[in-house]
DNA sequence: TATATATGTACAATCGATTGCACAGATTTT
DNA sequence: AAAATCTGTGCAATCGATTGTACATATATA
């Protein structure tokens, strides 16, 4: 029982007194195989419970059917979503994937891509690292000839396809809804990280405070990691100020709920004292008392079309193909995190 | 710029005039390589830019040092962080994982099984689909010798190692608290299905009411999908009651949440009037209002765990092993809504 | 009937890395 | 000084599937 040597198609081949190409082409409906030929290797293979070796014929055809996949974590409910849309769309046409994490952390990256490289993944689909300054290990993977497509947390410094959602936008939206909803003193909880999407957010909230003539006040704009303490600690920073704001719009939902922890100690009523707004539509903000206003992403339709955008670029098969850049637009999720009236 | 040929052991052997197995011995530390030529190689392999091909390895050891991780969904918090988990312990030992999703489907899940043993991943973990019955697709896995380790849904008809929780005494946990919250009329959520951790919360559930004599009745426990709808419809059919429960207890933190809303909407009291506990810890439980008890899974240490069990029975090698079956005690989360006193 | 075309298989090289064995030259032992 | 041992490297087979080319037989065409 140890060691059922596994079947080959030269086991077939063997079984059948005839040669292993015969076999292999019959396996692969070559059409010059007779019909009478390819039942009998079918009902061989059935019989010696024949698996095809799929690191034999990668090697042969120096295609491994596998698309390496890097996301700074894999159990953010974003890119779990997101992994799981390029998943479907691969799976439907039998490639695999390899999911990998880099934690944020550059080192971890770059040992990560020549990981894929070595594995002779056909392509790699990347999210960035937060702490990725230089880009060289993806260029590296470009020069030889690897589709790569970014999404989400992506760079211009690369030729590089890439997807990723309006941040302007969605932050533009929610400043406006906040101004619309009677608020002048919206504060906002950013990254100081060089992460565009950040950026982009505080841009769109900056832009949506100039078209309604209001300040954009330094004082008001606070930087953190945006996790769920840092919301807190940034929480209690606008509180000290001389006067409080009347919105929080933070880039993030778990800052966010930082906030309104914060905010529920202090008996500050929400909306009617501070509105509060979020990025990401993470499940459990519709769960939060009061609703959280957020910015959905469609995350896992951002996976299926970075995969379809994938496929394309592999099936063009190293040539020379534009860079698309893909920007989807977000959808504001108002709740009563919000809602003043 | 299209074709920079990849370059292999060949081109450094042919740079420096050496052999190709010299080349092969000096990257692998051979010690029968003096130290010369290996750093002779070393420096040629930088130069010309070569990444070890582990296909061609693959091929010739039999060992792709890529396993195969089967879960129903990759986008639940619980089972992302288990493949964080078990992710974090391959990775260093440099194994890589292929993430495959079962959407809960039985075809799929056996088209993943055949998939994986042909891309002859060195073996597979896996969470079994909720209406899988059959489970003869383990089995021939197991029969050509692959490393399996269940985790969390398992199984008893198959030889095998699993880890998972104790259901049973995390439920009986919860259920205890509250009575010792001064609770006697606590309902049940549960799932109908035949998945075994539902079952073991009904157990523990149940247990607990009997042993402080409380009686079990069947108006209670409410069976659905266990969704957030789910929870709303339940805990409507439970308010419908002649007299209603001072107590409910989800065997889900997504049915607890559609309990919750709904107590919130008829103002009833949490937990004064009615107290409320859920199971799984997700993310959002810290953030509700009031926050949820609920039961902590340790699902990274869950797949820490699991990986160590597989590497451990990789290491051996196909020789026979008794299956270790690994029961990590949960632990109960109290946060206010249950906590009357 | 002789030649041309179709049909079905076989042969052998290939993908890139690994490894048992052989062997030459250098060093040590007797 | 002859024999034994050590060192460092080369040779060639191997892992399993694929595929260009060759070739034999069968069928169609002239």
């Amino acid at each position: 029982m140890a060691e059922k040597a596994k079947a080959t198609i030269h086991d077939i081949a063997e079984v059948l007194n005839i040669t292993a190409s015969t076999v292999s082409r019959a396996l692969n409906n070559n059409p010059r195989i007779s019909d009478n030929t390819r039942k009998l290797v079918l009902k061989t293979a059935k019989q010696l419970n024949y698996q095809p070796n799929n690191i034999a014929a990668a090697l042969r055809n120096g295609k491994s059917h596998i698309i390496g996949i890097i996301v700074p974590t894999a159990d953010r409910t974003f890119f779990a979503s997101v992994v799981r849309g390029i998943e479907e769309i691969a799976n439907k046409i039998n490639y695999k994937v390899i999911i990998c994490q880099s934690y944020d952390n550059y080192d971890k990256e770059v040992q990560t891509i020549d990981a894929l490289l070595s594995a002779r993944v056909d392509g790699i689909i990347a999210s960035i690292g937060k702490n990725t300054e230089d880009f060289s290990h993806f260029k590296r993977a470009q020069e030889k000839g690897i589709p790569l497509v970014l999404f989400d947390r992506t760079t211009d410094e690369l030729e590089v396809s890439q997807i990723m959602i309006d941040d302007y936008l969605g932050a533009f939206k929610v400043t406006e809804h906040l101004i619309q909803q009677g608020c002048r003193r919206i504060a906002h909880f950013t990254s100081p990280k060089k992460v565009s999407i950040f950026r982009e957010r505080l841009r769109g909230y900056t832009d949506a405070l100039k078209k309604h003539n209001l300040p954009v006040l330094d004082e008001l704009i606070v930087g953190s990691n945006l996790q769920l303490e840092d919301g807190r600690k940034s929480m209690e920073k606008l509180l000290a100020l001389p006067e409080m704001p009347d919105a929080v719009f933070s880039a993030s939902d778990y800052g966010a709920m930082g906030a309104m922890q914060v905010l529920k100690e202090r008996k500050i009523k929400i909306p009617q004292e501070v509105a509060l707004a979020g990025f990401s539509n993470e499940p459990f903000t519709s769960f939060t008392d009061p609703p959280l206003t957020t910015v959905d992403q469609f995350s896992i339709q951002m996976g299926n079309m970075t995969a379809e955008l994938f496929f394309e670029q592999l099936k063009q098969n190293g040539k020379k193909h534009l860079p698309q850049k893909t920007v989807l637009k977000p959808e504001l999720i108002i709740r009563q995190s919000t809602l003043k009236k």
